[in-house]
DNA sequence: AGATTGTTTTTGACTCCTCAAAATGTTGCT
DNA sequence: AGCAACATTTTGAGGAGTCAAAAACAATCT
């Protein structure tokens, strides 16, 4: 069995390397685990010994099939019991990633199924990411963000790709959770803002950084 | 923070010393986690250099105040997560324990405070192990056994003292689950036979061996 | 008291994961 | 082509936890 420890660097392989399909660096992975880069390139060597994944040496590292599977499996162990704690528990979403960052290694696959009929099979967390179903298949849609869409339609937001527990409270706080119907009233590149309005009236202005964190769709 | 290992040397330190609060033995702590003798001795010594055990060389080891509240805590998380598995997630009851075996060193004291309000705050787990409350007070009642109590009077079972998957199924079997309405109707030392009696006819016999690990009280 | 038995401790070695710092390779720039 | 900047790999070392086997000790029996 995989350790906690070969479970977060295969996770993080499959989460840096979401779109495109290519090599994940040596140095985006040390930086994603914490750790020196040294310390990926002896952890990748070991793990592609065991062939979880295929180590192209100076260029990066990609998962096999066996390493895609179990990446997808924590993964979904991760979102499931992200969504568990906020909508059983009634955790705040901001707080939930760290309980689940050690929760994931510690829960059977008998007790995934159990949560996942318990919360009616989900198919996003409370963060809108995508819940890979049992047989591994990840909805990976490519959506546009409020520092990329069209100013003035109407949007939905659908996900937030950013887990620190600061700007989670942060979109909370400017009602841009996941299902909020809004706008981009303006949008200045030089001045590095983007103006919101929402259905409501609220006109919330946030940073472009922060703006090409917010995944839209057009919306009612 | 202490590390998994550590918590359970000392929720083992715990559950070999309830009752009598004298020392326990490097032996029977040696197996209790399945280490040999020698790997028990060196972490002993180790966490006793951090204060949480007192150790008496050569003769046994206790905790300290401080290793006693870890020790409760970790007892606490494994017998609201063994609740939680059996009441809302409707898991069997012989499977839970190794579950719990994992999620107790995963999970906060955040989540398992939110557990706690969920579950109603039970007093004992789906075994009938006390859970200790949050400031640490656990109600060690000492009870008889099937093995030792007067013959012919009506009893309820109350605990069942092994956690092993095979003899909680059989208990289960025989319909001896915590709650259960019985009476011993014959007991025979020699022969190493317990005969027992079921409101509602049923006669199953056990083991001496197995009947000293079903506690029960007087009951209607 | 002396010998035997069983328990505990010590010692040396190993796995897993990590870091610091030096060595090496790659890429882009002049 | 030569050099600088940057990323990656290698090397040596250490902490945590474990085992096998030898040494030390305690308890018990003659
Ligand atoms: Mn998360
Ligand atoms: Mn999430
Ligand atoms: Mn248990
Ligand atoms: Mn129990």
């Amino acid at each position: 069995m995989a350790t906690s420890t070969v479970e977060n660097y295969l996770k993080h392989v499959l989460l840096l390397s979401e779109g495109g399909d290519d090599l994940v660096s040596m140095g985006a992975l040390a930086t994603a685990m914490e750790v020196v880069p040294g310390t990926a390139t002896t952890m990748v060597k070991a793990i592609a010994g065991e062939g979880l994944v295929e180590h192209q040496p100076r260029y990066g590292v990609k998962l096999t099939a066996k390493g895609r599977r179990l990446a997808l499996n924590v993964l979904r162990k991760h979102r499931l019991i992200e969504t568990f704690l906020v909508n059983v528990l009634k955790m705040d979403w901001s707080k939930v990633h760290e309980e689940a960052e050690q929760l994931e290694h510690a829960i059977s696959d008998e007790v995934l199924d159990r949560l996942d009929a318990l919360l009616g099979h989900p198919t996003t967390d409370p963060h809108g990411d995508p819940i890979p179903n049992r047989q591994g298949r990840l909805n990976s849609q490519v959506y546009a963000t409020l520092a990329t869409c069209a100013l003035d339609i109407p949007l939905r937001v659908v996900r937030v790709t950013e887990q620190s527990a600061e700007f989670l409270q942060f979109v909370e706080q400017n009602g841009l959770l996941p299902g909020a119907g809004i706008r981009v009233a303006d949008r200045n590149l030089t001045a590095g803002l983007v103006k919101l309005k929402k259905t409501g009236g609220r006109t919330p202005i946030v940073s472009v950084a922060a703006a090409g964190k917010i995944l839209v769709e057009p919306g009612k």
